[in-house]
DNA sequence: GCAATATGATACTACTTAGGTATCATATTG
DNA sequence: CAATATGATACCTAAGTAGTATCATATTGC
């Protein structure tokens, strides 16, 4: 079980040295900076770019750059591009096992859990990681 | 991503059930007392038994009973059994990225969130969530 | 204009894991 | 000894992860 997916953990990191250079840096660029698999991080930064993240443009010196501050990017935000759901618990027992869904104490804790987990992936941003190197 | 497979969904639910009958269970009879598919839950009991949590007897009035009181079985371990790792984060950049892994801002993260949430479902136990209902 | 360089869109493949089934062997009880 | 249980094991299928490949389109500089 991995809290983060490859996609996103290879995101995470692109858009930590998209934010440090402060110019426009092509796929090429990054994936001889970073050694990631060239196609396979072209697929990330165009759905980077198609999620509002990053803005892109084409051409002989196009590439990709931070479209909004690094401080309101969050790792929630960037996982929720990547891994459609970010939830814990996804309840087997419709009605069958736990007449009252509400009342579960497993599913309770879970909740728990998933919140508290939430709620710290939302407060990471791409500034904070900056800052703690 | 679901922080509990389904398998150790069903785990837990059987073993509250064993736990609250205080008598030996057969897989016929959990099969039926929680619309769990057959087959599947007979295997489960069998991972359960070969983990050392269910004592198992064979034989025409056989079947399953608690190995370890409830108050010593937690969720953490009912986890380990059916998903290898409960860990968060399989750093995918070993070298290569990060010189010094140990420096890494988002592994820091991630691991500190993994070792709160493995910190909770080491306190929750079934007697717990027995109590809970 | 045109060649070179970029991204956009999209489709496809390989691998792994989750979820579930089925069967034969073996032990216990009445 | 027949009925009922678990033990061990070998499958099968669907979904998600990881990664590749290609054609279309836009931009820049000569």
């Amino acid at each position: 079980m991995n809290l983060l997916t490859r996609k996103t953990d290879y995101a995470v990191k692109t858009l930590l040295t998209i934010a440090r250079s402060k110019r426009t840096l092509s796929a090429q660029e990054l994936t001889e900076k970073l050694s990631m698999p060239r196609a396979f991080l072209r697929g990330i930064l165009q759905e980077l770019a198609a999620a509002g993240i990053l803005n892109s443009s084409r051409g002989v010196s196009g590439g990709f750059s931070l479209c909004i501050p690094a401080e309101r990017i969050t790792l929630a935000s960037v996982m929720k591009i990547f891994q459609d759901k970010v939830s814990f618990n996804e309840c087997i027992f419709k009605k069958k096992i736990c007449p009252d869904r509400s009342s579960c104490p497993l599913r309770k804790e879970i909740l728990s859990i998933e919140s508290s987990v939430i709620k710290r992936l939302k407060s990471i941003t791409l500034a904070s990681l900056m800052k703690n190197i």
